[in-house]
DNA sequence: GTTTTCGCTTACGGATTCCTTACGGATCAC
DNA sequence: GTGATCCGTAAGGAATCCGTAAGCGAAAAC
């Protein structure tokens, strides 16, 4: 899933960015309104954590912006404030969340995963497909009822096959969606993952290759 | 994801091409306003990647017809310039987006895919017709019922077919559709192609041939 | 502070696909 | 009928795609 943090404190917006990623994330950051608006035209994001009060522009024009474009991103609103006031306009601005300063990590984290969700097709919070359960919350994985320990970026391309029901899933789209907007577009990690990937899942297979086109798990 | 440059400095044309086709796009060029025309009379494209200064017709000229012609197109404009003043207007003309030279490639691509997710029509219903049934996001096809494993050439001449829903497609129709226009015009590869395929499919024959036209699915 | 894991790059062999060439049979116009 | 064109098929080499091994620096775990 891909995340675009933007807040002005570049510490906090570090280490929140850094603890996603510890989730299995792809994050990517912006630390005013307008590195934000340009980051939104060029990729696309399944949520984005916006602060409120930003330079450049503010936090409340970024999301009108969001939302007007439709683009299917959830708006996950921060602010200092603990007035409901706040609240209240945030939400009337179009936001999907809110979360007050300061928060527990753990808290933001079970709201962003729960945003991506409504992303997409309204997905039950356990991912279950093919004899794989994977739980994004707990970062768990299971095979046939064993639990296999996975990397980030494993669990991250496995969240996304499963994510797609059964529908082929590009390898540009692996990077795009499981790696942040850093990485090279000609590697092949992707393919090195995923080999890493099928060998802990172990036999019988069930990342099928569609020569040509990408992955997918039927 | 089908793309046309337009832009009359050849090098820089053949240049961007080239780097998208790495990307796995569909490119083709055309070096003036008037040829940009034709070309984009003649196919479909999901992105315009279009130079605002051009030979013949001005890109301004080139975009608005686009614009005009609603065909869904997403426009990307090219300018040396550096004013702002010439972003909006640019964007007032239509486009969807704007990038001033000289511009990273990475960059580029980034607009260019974020450009043809927008484009993309809502996810393509199931094909089915004559006992074939072909699912574009899985990329299955079955033959009454039995899966047939295609190559990607076979499955998107299969999928013109399909769509043309009983109508004739020429090779030539083929050949713009399921190939871009490195090709070879006077190859054989869509004989070729619809040998293999007719052969994986088994009988009874479903793909027809109309002498001196083309092929169709009744 | 040492060891292990992770994320990634490079390199290469094997599998698959793609395309060209070549040729014989089918179809059409006259 | 017959010549011209169109179509189907075979075969093989080139190009592409994919899986895997090896190795390296940085981060994490111990």
């Amino acid at each position: 899933m891909r995340v675009l943090v933007v807040e002005d404190e570049r510490i906090l917006a570090d280490t929140i960015a850094e603890g996603l990623r510890r989730h299995s994330l792809a994050v990517d950051v912006a630390y005013d309104g307008d590195a934000a608006l340009e980051r939104l035209g060029v990729n696309e994001y399944d949520v984005l954590i916006l602060d409120r009060d930003l330079p450049t522009i503010h936090g409340d024009e970024v999301c009108r912006s969001v939302v007007e474009s439709r683009s299917g991103t959830r708006v996950l609103m921060l602010t200092a404030a603990v007035q409901v006031s706040d609240r209240v306009s945030g939400l009337a601005l179009g936001a999907d969340d809110y979360l007050p300063k300061p928060f527990a990590f753990a808290e933001l984290v079970a709201r962003v995963r729960a945003l991506g969700r409504r992303s997409r097709t309204a997905s039950p919070p356990i991912l279950e497909r093919a004899g794989i359960r994977l739980d994004p919350n707990r970062r768990e994985v299971q095979r046939d009822g064993h639990f296999v320990r996975l990397s980030r970026k494993e669990f991250a391309v496995l969240e996304e096959l499963l994510r797609a029901e059964g529908a082929v899933v590009t390898s540009e789209q692996l990077l795009e969606r499981a790696w942040d907007e850093h990485i090279d577009p000609f590697t092949n990690v992707v393919r090195v993952t995923l080999m890493t990937l099928r060998r802990k899942l172990g036999p019988p297979p069930v990342i099928e290759t569609v020569h040509g086109v990408g992955y997918r798990i039927p």
